[in-house]
DNA sequence: TCAAAAGTGTTCGTTATACACCCATGT
DNA sequence: ACATGGGTGTATAACGAACACTTTTGA
């Protein structure tokens, strides 16, 4: 089967960062590409739209194929459309990003990606294409959600952490989406104003040194 | 000559938005299309992006040719692709957005569009495609652009005043593209912290009232 | 007793917002 | 004189950023 036009049509992708924190460094999901170009390399997430559905469900259906992802709220970042960006033929790409609780997701390779891989994000492999550069963007994006607003992505920050915890582990969290080092008091004044923290009355123990206070959130 | 491929693909085109200030109200220019569908109704300005373009490319070339202006920075609004957006075939769209003065542009109808007119935004005529919704979101990142940060839009902001100019006449400017009236004092204190205003020690005069000094900006 | 992490307030600068009266001019 | 738009200052609240010492525990 194939399909004639009168002019020439780009092959139009989604590609998805999925960020999330592993052993307290902000990783991103990628997969190794088992087709050229690029093959063996790895890559976000990320393919084809088909026809009949909508950028953000495609960006959906690929990141579940090729990752075993899914239910994840994808946020548009803009769209990536250097002539030369693909070296088989045009392809204009949708980027799309999400933060995610990794330990929840399933990672599971399939017939388009060899593997499926978190890297974290200061020992990332060459990437395909300008994957780089929309990594960068996506990461710019993850760091200003987290912090300039309450939105939606902030509050999965708390997914990162266990049900009582610390308001030193909450902090680390922050810290690693932010990507730079956070006060301690003005985080525990920020982080006071702006959820509902419960303090349980409990204290951690076991600890080589004083006992923290213990909390959960009420989002 | 025809184009054929072994999947399908979509069409992409570039649509702009884009904004100025006539007789003191919002405007946008719209294009009236020539051919269907959608034929004789009003669009925003756009078209299919060539292969070997960028995207930016391809919207300023588009707005060139349907508009005739020309040497506007845009701005990426983002991506929107619902399936049946387009009702001929499958077409995503990549939107951005400027504002410019519009008395130094020449407006030149071409063979794309039948006409090219500024319609003020609270008397928009019905928009092809989804371009009310396009144009709804540019309206917003309009306005955010101007009053939160000292961007570039904000600067062109000035480009809708005469050389010599009174505070009363930059303050309608603003209000104009915030879309909602401001103090006159908090104004003042504004505009005078974020840019260099040069006192002339000129007076308006033949006004009914109470002359105004004059200023310019030192951008 | 020491090392290590927990815990805790204040100050300052910036920004946004609200608000009311007198002034200068033309008619 | 009056109508009209020009011109001016202060107070408050919210936010972000900077900054140092005491407390508690295990080893």
């Amino acid at each position: 089967m194939s399909y004639t036009y009168d002019y020439p049509h780009p092959a139009v992708t989604a590609d998805i960062c999925i960020f999330s924190i592993r052993d307290g460094a902000l990783h991103v999901l990628l997969i190794r590409r088992l087709v050229d170009p690029f093959r063996d390399s790895w890559a976000i997430p990320g393919g084809f739209i088909k026809m009949d559905e909508d950028l953000i469900e495609g960006a959906r259906r690929e990141l579940q194929e090729e990752t075993g992802v899914e239910g994840v709220p994808l946020e548009q970042l803009g769209a990536y459309g250097a002539p030369d960006r693909d070296p088989r033929e045009r392809v204009i790409t949708v980027a799309f990003m999400a933060l995610v609780p990794s330990d929840q997701m399933v990672l599971a390779a399939s017939t388009d990606a060899a593997d499926a891989r978190w890297f974290a994000m200061d020992d990332l492999p060459p990437l395909a294409f300008d994957h780089d550069r929309i990594l960068a963007d996506a990461r710019t994006a993850l760091a200003h959600k987290v912090t300039n607003r309450i939105t939606e992505t902030a509050s999965v920050a708390f997914q990162f952490l266990p049900r009582k915890f610390t308001l030193a582990e909450a902090q680390a969290v922050f810290e690693t989406l932010k990507g730079e080092p956070l006060d301690k008091r003005n985080f525990r004044k920020w982080i006071a104003a702006n959820w509902d923290l419960i303090d349980l009355g409990e204290k951690t123990s076991g600890g080589r040194h004083r006992p923290a206070a213990l909390y959960s959130v009420d989002l």
